[in-house]
DNA sequence: CGATTTTGACCTGCGC
DNA sequence: GCGCAGGTCAAAATCG
C-alpha cells in the first residue's frame, strides 16, 4: 500500500531531474536557465509537498485503521478477561465441589489402599497411575507421591520450568484421587471413538500394568534400551519410565506440500521404509536439537490422499525448544492430555467418549475426525487437521482455516492453530483435580500446573498468539517453508476479527467446566 | 569438512 | 521355528 504511493513520486522527480539539461538546452540562453530551473524547481516542489501530502494521507488513513484495530483488539481481550473471570470463578467453585467429593471418598479409599499396601510386589505400585504428559516436561502437571520422588525422571528436577517439550512423558504416580475414583478401569488407555478398539480397558492396573511395561521394553528398541540390554531391573522405574515415554503418540494429519511439517524442531532423518499398505515410504526422523534427545517422529503420505501427510511424534525432549516448536508440543500435549484424562478418570469408554469428544466437539475445537487409539499397544491419539471441523466451529470463511485453504495449508499452519484451540481443548473435564491440571489445561491455565490454576487471562489469548508466533516464526524458519507476513497478518485479524473465536473459546471452557463440575459431584 | 540424507542390512516382536 | 513387518543402524553418498 505504502509502495504504491511511494514508488511513482522518487521515478516521476527523476524523470523531472534528467529533463533539466535538455530544457536548458532548448532556453538557449544562460541568463534564461536560472529562470527556467527555478520555475521548473518550484513546480517540482509543489509536486512533492502534494506527493507528501498524500503519503500524510495515506499514513494517516492507515495508522487510523491500525488505531481501530488495536481498539478492537482491546475490546476483545478486555471481554475475554471478563468471560475468563467469570469462568476461572466457576472454576474454582468447581474445584471446591470436587475436592470436598474427594476428601469424602478418600477416607475409604485411604483405608482400604492402606490395607492392601503390602500386596503391592512389583517394582511400581500396581496403583500407580499412568500419566502422559506431553509438551510440559517439568513444569510438575502429574501428582507425585509423597516421599517417593523419581528424581531421576527425565522428566523430573529440571530448572527450566515453563519450558513447552514436545515429547509424550509418562510419569507414573500414585494419585489417591484415582484410588477413590477407581482407577482400576482406566490405566489401559481405553480407545475412545473407536470404542471397539480396546479389549483391554477393563484390566485392572495391577494387570494391566506389566504387560504395558513389556510393551514399552519391546516395542522401543532403539536408543538407550536397545544399547544397553541390562534386561534386568537394575534401572528400574526410570528406565520404564522412558520406555513408557515412547508408547504413546501423537499423530497429526495435515494437508502439506512439503516433505515434513515444519514444527519449529529439528529433525534428522535415519531411516525410511516402505510400510505395508501404504505405497509412499515412512520417514524416520530424530531430533536433533539436543544431542541425545530421545524424540522421533515419523512422518508418512496418506495412502488415500497424497497431500495429507501424518507425522506421529513419539518420545520426550530433553532440552527446551524453541518457540515456534511450542505451539506444536501444545497441539501434541492437549491431545495427549486428552488421551490422559481419558485413561486416568473414565470408567467407560462411553464416559472416555463423552469426556473427551462432547466438550470438544460441542466447541467446535475438535473435528469430527480427532479420535484416539489403542488398537495397538501404543496408545495413540489422531489429530486430524485436513479438514474443517464442525460448522458451528471457529473457522469460518474468514478464518485462518480458509487461508490454509487459499493456499497456505502446507505451512503447518493447522498445527499451530490447533495448537491454541487443542491446547484448550484438551483440557479434559476429568482432569480437574486440583493440583493434577492437564497439561494442556496447564498452558492455557498457568503453563502446565506450574504457575497453578489462578494465572492471567493472558495465557487464554496466549492461544492465539502461540499460533500467530507460530505462524510468524515458520516465515523465516526452517525447511524452506515461507510464509509471508502478509499471512500472519491476515491470519491474525481473522483469529481476531472472528466472533466465534470467543464465543467457541467460552463454549468450550463452559462445557469443560461444567462437565468437570459434573464428574466432581458424580464422585 | 561436517552435517544430512540415502539405502541396504540388521534386529526385534508378533502371528502362524 | 519361521516368515513378515516395523523400526533402527551405519556406511556411503550428497550437500552446503
Amino acid at each position: 500500500m505504502e509502495v504504491a504511493v511511494e514508488r511513482p513520486a522518487p521515478v516521476k522527480e527523476e524523470k523531472r531531474a534528467d529533463a533539466k539539461p535538455d530544457m536548458a538546452a532548448i532556453a538557449g540562453s544562460a541568463s534564461a536557465l536560472p529562470i527556467v530551473f527555478e520555475s521548473f524547481t518550484s513546480a517540482q516542489r509543489d509536486a512533492g509537498i502534494k506527493q507528501e501530502e498524500r503519503k500524510l494521507e495515506a499514513a494517516k488513513a492507515e495508522m487510523g485503521e491500525v488505531r481501530e484495530e488495536n481498539e478492537r483488539l482491546k475490546t476483545m481481550l478486555s471481554r475475554i478477561i471478563n468471560q475468563y473471570q467469570s469462568l476461572h470463578t466457576h472454576f474454582l467453585d468447581v474445584v471446591k465441589v470436587h475436592e470436598q467429593a474427594a476428601n469424602k471418598a478418600k477416607l475409604p479409599a485411604a483405608a482400604a489402599a492402606a490395607a492392601v499396601a503390602p500386596a503391592t510386589d512389583d517394582v511400581d505400585d500396581p496403583d500407580e497411575l499412568v500419566s502422559l504428559s506431553l509438551g510440559t516436561r517439568s513444569n510438575g502437571t502429574v501428582i507425585r507421591r509423597k516421599g517417593h520422588e523419581r528424581s531421576s525422571s527425565s522428566s523430573a528436577g529440571t530448572a527450566d520450568e515453563g519450558n513447552l517439550s514436545l515429547g509424550l512423558g509418562i510419569t507414573r504416580s500414585t494419585g489417591d484421587d484415582d484410588k477413590a475414583s477407581g482407577a482400576s478401569a482406566s490405566a489401559a488407555a481405553p480407545g475412545v471413538l473407536n470404542l471397539s478398539s480396546d479389549d483391554s480397558s477393563s484390566a485392572d492396573d495391577a494387570t494391566a500394568a506389566k504387560p504395558a511395561a513389556h510393551d514399552a521394553a519391546a516395542a522401543c528398541p532403539a536408543g538407550t534400551s536397545r544399547k544397553s540390554p541390562s534386561g534386568g531391573s537394575g534401572e528400574g522405574a526410570d528406565d520404564e519410565v522412558q520406555q513408557q515415554a515412547k508408547k504413546a503418540r501423537v499423530s497429526v494429519r495435515v494437508k502439506c506440500d512439503t516433505p515434513t511439517m515444519p514444527d519449529g524442531c529439528q529433525w534428522r532423518k535415519y531411516g525410511q521404509k516402505i510400510s505395508k499398505g501404504n505405497p509412499c515410504p515412512r520417514a524416520y526422523y530424530r531430533c536433533t536439537v539436543a544431542p541425545h534427545c530421545p524424540v522421533r517422529k515419523q512422518v508418512q503420505r496418506c495412502a488415500e490422499d497424497t497431500s495429507i501427510l501424518i507425522t506421529t511424534y513419539e518420545g520426550q525432549h530433553n532440552h527446551s525448544l524453541p518457540p515456534a516448536a511450542t505451539a506444536m508440543a501444545s497441539t501434541t500435549s492437549a491431545a495427549v492430555a486428552m488421551l490422559t484424562s481419558g485413561s486416568t478418570t473414565s470408567s467407560t469408554p462411553a464416559a472416555s467418549l463423552a469426556n473427551h469428544h462432547l466438550p470438544l466437539v460441542a466447541a467446535g475445537l475438535l473435528g469430527p475426525t480427532t479420535m484416539v487409539s489403542t488398537a495397538t499397544s501404543c496408545p495413540t491419539i489422531t489429530l486430524d487437521l485436513t479438514a474443517p471441523p464442525a460448522p458451528q466451529s471457529l473457522m469460518h470463511s474468514a478464518s485462518p482455516y480458509a487461508a490454509m485453504a487459499a493456499g497456505y495449508e502446507s505451512k503447518a499452519v493447522p498445527a499451530a492453530w490447533s495448537s491454541g484451540y487443542l491446547a484448550y481443548g484438551g483440557a479434559h473435564p476429568s482432569s480437574s483435580y486440583y493440583g493434577k491440571t492437564s497439561p494442556a489445561l496447564g498452558h492455557l491455565f498457568g503453563g502446565g500446573g506450574a504457575m497453578g490454576v489462578s494465572s492471567r487471562s493472558e495465557q487464554m489469548y496466549g492461544a492465539a498468539q502461540s499460533y500467530l508466533q507460530r505462524t510468524s516464526s515458520l516465515g523465516g524458519g526452517g525447511h524452506g517453508a515461507v510464509a509471508p507476513a502478509a499471512v500472519t497478518d491476515t491470519l491474525a485479524k481473522a483469529i481476531t476479527s472472528d466472533p466465534s473465536f470467543q464465543s467457541a473459546l467460552a463454549a468450550a471452557i463452559t462445557s469443560v467446566m461444567g462437565r468437570g463440575g459434573a464428574a466432581a459431584a458424580q464422585k
